[in-house]
Parts: C-alpha cells; structure tokens; sequence
DNA sequence: ATCCCGAGGG
DNA sequence: CCCTCTGGAT
C-alpha cells in the first residue's frame, strides 16, 4: 500500500477524526496541548472548561497565583510541572508577545511547556499551517506501519513522515494516526485480527510467527 | 537518560 | 498489579 491509499483506508475508518481538546481560540488550544502531555484529552477535557473559566484569557492567567493552578489541574498528573509550564506560557504570551500566539515554530517554542510537538499541534489546528505533530501515537503508528524505524527519534520520524505524505495531507495524516492510535492500532491490544494494514505492519507478521494471532 | 505523576484500562 | 496517556526540561 502506499502512503496515500494508507491514508485513505484511515479517513474511511475515521471520517471525522480530528482535535479533540476543549478550546475556544489559540491561548485556550495551547494550554490544553501543554497540559495533555502524558495524558489523556479525557483528562485534560475534565478540567479545562473550569480553569478557562477562571483564566480565561493570558493577561487573567499571568497574575493568577500557582497554587490556584495546580488545584485546578491536579487530577491529570505532572501537575508541578505542568502548572508552573502554562503559567509561564501566559506570562511569555503577555510579555513578549503582547498576548497573542506566534504563529512560527521558532517564536513557539520560546514558550515554556512548549516544545516541537505542541508547536505544531498550534501551529496546524490554530492556523492551518501544514505540519505533522508527532506525539505517542504518530511514533507509534509510524514505526509499525514502516514509515520510520523503532530507533528513529521522533525528529526523524517527523521528517520521514513529511517526505512520504503529500504535504496537502500532513495535518489530516496527523489526526488520522492519532485515532487509530488511540481507538485501534493502541500501544498495548492492537485489534490486529480486523487491522487492514497487517501486510506491512512489523508488529504483526512478529505476532504471526510466535503464533499469536 | 531521568524526572515529573494522577487516572483509567486490562 | 502493571502499562499507558496528543512531552518537555534538566
């Protein structure tokens, strides 16, 4: 299969794939990205529209006290971090950026929290901008389906991804591994024994051979 | 390479 | 119980 009739296989399987963190404009997307690491959007759902409500902008934020924060977030784990990461982020927004969110990768990640991954998140859900965010799932779905090896790092899986898909494609294909990442293909019972992709996935043809599908 | 970390699933 | 979750900073 090619990368487009991969691709294709997985808009039939997910029509309407797509962001899935509560956000009403770029501030609101950025703090749920940095938050959703190493988390789940679930998590992350269950406690944004509170603290947006309180927060609801980078100059509200910027003032806010830490500990307040951290209240509010706590049950989506990494929570030091995490608070100090979007309290900073509105800080640096207001400061440098005279509250409105950059829309370059090299301007983005000057933010604290934020890093490649969650600067093309933004840069592609905000702004349209063609980019592919690989997180968890993409490396994942990457390598199993050979679009990148195990030991690549997520750089080079970034670049390999953006060589083999069209570049009209990079943020659908960024969504669209994403939920067949997070509903299909996951990291520990891949539903292998339905999968369309078992021809050229790595992963399979080794479970095949010890017997186990 | 290591740390951060709670919640949900198997 | 153990593994995983739209990573980033040190």
């Amino acid at each position: 299969m090619t990368s487009n009739e991969i691709l294709d296989k997985l808009e039939e399987m997910f029509p309407n794939a797509e962001c899935e963190l509560i956000h009403e404009n770029p501030f609101q997307l950025a703090v749920a990205v940095v938050l959703s690491a190493q988390a789940t959007d679930v998590s992350v759902n269950k406690v944004t529209p509170e603290l947006f409500k309180k927060y609801p902008t980078p100059q509200t934020m910027a003032k806010a006290d830490i500990k307040d924060i951290e209240k509010y977030i706590k049950t989506i784990g990494l929570y030091h971090n995490k608070a100090k990461s979007i309290l900073g982020l509105a800080q640096g927004l207001v400061g440098e950026f005279d509250g409105v969110m950059p829309q370059t990768m090299d301007e983005l990640i000057t933010l604290p929290g934020v890093g490649r991954k969650s600067a093309n998140v933004i840069l592609s859900v905000c702004f349209e901008v063609p980019a592919i965010a690989v997180d968890t799932h993409v490396e994942r779905i990457s390598k199993r389906l050979k679009f990148a090896y195990k030991n690549d790092t997520v750089l080079e899986v970034e670049k390999k991804l953006m060589r083999k898909i069209d570049k009209s494609r990079w943020n659908r294909a960024h969504h669209l591994f994403i939920f067949f990442g997070r509903y299909f293909c996951t990291a520990r019972n891949p539903k292998c024994d339905e999968c369309p992709f078992t021809e050229q996935c790595c992963d399979t043809k080794a479970k095949k051979m010890k017997g186990i599908v």
